[in-house]
DNA sequence: CTGAATGTTCAGTAATATCTGAAAATAATG
DNA sequence: CATTATTTTCAGATATTACTGAACATTCAG
């Protein structure tokens, strides 16, 4: 890949590595998987291109899987796995950035507090409150998503492609 | 503080550490000013309830202040500077969870795909149409949110304090 | 079943990040 | 202005994390 491409590859590994505590190697594992093509890669593709060794790209794929960003594929004829970005991941994170272990978090800390005067626990309430409501409104905003790119990200493709779609 | 709170301390420092890419003491101070009586904390409180030095501290906290997750307060009559959580917070990254910076980063990913054929820019495309949308409707979903924080905190409030307000 | 390709694990090493503590700088008081 | 309190900086020590590469395990084709 050229300078420009290997830049944008670091650069996004760091910005989404940062945002989920991912080592380097699996955050420009991610940073590929944006742009490779095919958008589907094996480990010797990934090992070859990002420059990093096999036992890298293995533990790499193994925490992506994890946080379920890549899907692993077993293309039939083929014997080497191929990874991909995981389907409907930005939706998926739209839904539930992680609301279950946030407001668990938030209750073992009411616990701690609950023998104090109830205005300390007030930051905690309010926040224990803000995840309530995204966790209510969430999912009716992945649909004004889904709404939304069926008007703006059709019109793009029909362009782009001849109207062949995806 | 005793141990339960403590573990709270140390595990919401590592929440949101893990998210902004923090480093473990500036998670804690985080984590403490979230539940610290009261809510305005010095340098020194901070150190001694976090058992960290000084330097540690001053370095956590200038972190923190970079990312606008907390506020440095000069008190009228007292020599020593305090912290606390930066209010209004949640708001804000609901507003503005980093989209310049995003953006910034899928422009210069699709400007380094510019010469290649169109299908393979699509995850970007994608991806920016999402913070296109994101961008534009996320003032309304904080007015959402407040409204809903009107109506629900405002009850507990009235229990928690007899009604005086925060 | 056998051999070859693929995938995982992990010990050792290298790289990075973090903390402490003391010196220097800054700010406030009288 | 002198003194004292507070804060910042940063060199050095420590701790942590991440990577490589080779041994081991697994899977697949014939």
């Amino acid at each position: 890949m050229d300078d420009a491409l290997w830049e944008f590859v670091v650069g996004a590994g760091d910005h989404w590595g940062t945002t989920y505590g991912l080592p380097p190697v699996a955050g420009r594992v991610f940073g590929w998987l944006l742009v490779c093509d095919p958008p589907e890669q094996t480990a010797d593709d990934l090992a070859e291109h990002l420059q990093a060794s096999k036992g890298s790209i293995s533990t790499a794929t193994r925490i992506l899987i994890g946080f379920q960003m890549i899907d692993r594929l077993r293309i039939r004829g083929e014997r080497a796995d191929r990874f991909r970005l995981k389907h409907g991941l930005w939706e998926q994170q739209l839904l539930d950035p992680g609301l279950d272990k946030t407001r668990a978090l938030l209750t073992q800390g009411l616990d701690a507090l609950a023998d104090s005067p109830a205005p300390r626990s007030e930051r905690l309430r309010e926040l224990d409150l803000f995840y309530a409501w995204y966790a209510e409104r969430s999912p009716q905003l992945v649909e004004e998503w889904r709404e939304y790119r069926r008007t703006h990200l059709a019109a793009k493709q029909e362009q782009a492609t001849g109207g062949r779609g995806v």
